[in-house]
DNA sequence: CCAACGATGGTCT
DNA sequence: GACCATCGTTGGC
């Protein structure tokens, strides 16, 4: 049998509008290493009109890879303890991203247990700060690319729904419709799935 | 089931 | 000194 081999996905792709990109990436595979998975749930970071946004206040140390070429990582620790994971999105210089905020587990689930230190698959990568443990995401990663570095995503043809609704966890923005998530999956972070 | 809360440290004012 | 794009635990039903 001859293995199916995806392509990984390439600049053209990263280069959609940041909204049209969330969306795309759903349904899509995330591989660094041996680890993969399906992202089932995103959230749109946008320039304008974006309080929520890291960007919204202008250029710093932190949020500098936001302001990359699209399909560059940008990693950052929340709550001292966690990171998130997101892909740089829109025009260079704007300050868009995509957040990744869980993934359906497909390949590497015994490493990512061990990591999570719990054996239920439905808790190793259901949430943004569930996932970057399971799948060793760190600032080590930051500002890489997913065109040429150890971490791409994958293609897949995948049929699903796609449901709206506002982010999760801001204090700024949280009226904005800017959540995907593939509806009804099991592995979307626990609030309104 | 679910609401409340503490852990924990980098970043920004 | 305040604020987090979170999570696991606790203690209530």
């Amino acid at each position: 049998v001859t293995p199916i081999k995806l392509n990984p996905l390439g600049k053209k792709f990263f280069n959609q509008p940041t909204v049209d990109l969330a969306k795309a990436l759903l349904g899509k595979t995330l591989a660094i290493n041996n680890l993969k998975g399906i992202i089932v749930e995103t959230e749109a970071y946008l320039y304008r009109d974006d309080p929520g946004c890291h960007a919204s206040r202008g250029l710093t140390a932190r949020n500098a890879p936001m302001f990359g070429p699209a399909g560059h990582i940008y990693v950052y620790l929340i709550y001292g303890m966690y990171h998130c994971f997101n892909i740089v999105s829109g025009k260079t210089g704007e300050g868009e991203a995509v957040l990744i905020r869980a993934l359906e587990p497909v390949e590497g689930i015994s490493l990512m247990q061990r990591r999570r230190k719990t054996a239920k698959i439905e808790n190793l990568c259901s949430g943004p700060g569930k996932l970057t443990q399971a799948f060793g995401i760190t600032k080590k990663h930051n500002n890489l690319s997913l065109l040429n570095g150890p971490m791409q995503i994958f293609d897949s043809k995948i049929k699903h729904e796609i449901t709206v609704s506002t982010r999760i966890g801001l204090s700024a923005g949280k009226e904005l419709e800017l959540r995907f998530f593939i509806a009804g999956n099991r592995f979307v972070s626990k609030k309104q799935c």
